[in-house]
DNA sequence: AAATCGGTCAACCGCGACTTT
DNA sequence: GAAAGTCGCGGTTGACCGATT
């Protein structure tokens, strides 16, 4: 095919469709000489990328869920940017979709950047307000909770991606009121020396200062925060 | 109303790996 | 084993669109 003929840019309607029914005739392969056949303008390489990142039955076009944003998240962290490897963790959503995402939304969040735990409690606590507080990030090496190469996981051990979330949402509980007046103190700054002090004059001391630089075992800090009692 | 800017995402490109001949 | 063809991946580009000036 010479090149000069091939179209660029964006698919036709018509092109989707010519695309469409021959794949589903021929098959996922082949993808220069299925262009061909089909009469469509376009390189084996547009077409198969096409297929692939938008035509293809069970793919999820809406936005990211916030599972599927952390799952992201922990995938990224621990396998850098092999998109192709966590697309395969998350069905129905491409590595092209991934990767753009992860560009336009996680990338540039400093918590992310940082690689802190913080970020893992804003959507943790996100998730909170939306679905459901059952969920921990364990390392399943030493059964510490939220550190850098963890899994993430609910209490009952499974994992997050077979996770199934409950319906009911808490409405103005003692819960949800605590993280999210901890949420309001961190976005006002409310630092680490801050907390420090609040435990030499309150004396309640549940926060350990070299923990909270470590990052990872500030966890165990955060979980005081279900502490009722 | 027009111009500019910034964010988003579909699509392209280059390259290495794999498969077929 | 070598060459050609094909596939898959990750980085980048550019068109589009809404917000802002």
């Amino acid at each position: 095919m010479q090149g000069e003929h091939l179209r660029k840019g964006t698919w036709l309607q018509e092109e989707d469709e010519q695309l469409t029914s021959f794949v589903v005739r021929l098959g996922e392969r082949r993808w220069d000489s299925l262009a061909k056949v089909a009469g469509l303008r376009r390189s084996g390489k547009s077409c198969r990328l096409r297929w692939m990142n938008y035509l293809r039955p069970n793919l999820k076009h809406g936005p990211f869920s916030v599972e599927e944003e952390l799952l992201i998240f922990q995938l990224q962290q621990q396998l850098g940017n092999k998109w192709a490897k966590i697309a395969r963790k998350l069905p129905g959503r491409t590595d092209n979709e991934i990767k753009n995402y992860w560009r336009t939304h996680l990338r540039k969040r400093p918590q992310v950047q940082q690689g802190d735990c913080k970020y893992k409690l804003e959507i943790a606590t996100r998730n909170f307000n939306q679905k459901s507080t059952d969920m921990v990030f364990k390392d399943h090496s030493t059964g510490n909770v939220c550190c850098e190469d963890s899994e993430w996981e609910t209490k009952d051990g499974s994992s997050i991606d077979t996770l199934s979330l409950s319906d009911w949402e808490l409405e103005n509980s003692p819960y949800e009121t605590r993280i999210l007046d901890w949420i309001v103190e961190l976005q006002n700054g409310y630092c680490e020396k801050e907390l420090e002090q609040d435990c030499h004059s309150t004396g309640n001391c549940n926060y350990n200062p070299q923990e909270f630089e470590e990052g990872c075992d500030s966890w165990d800090y955060f979980t005081s925060l279900w502490d009722m009692n």
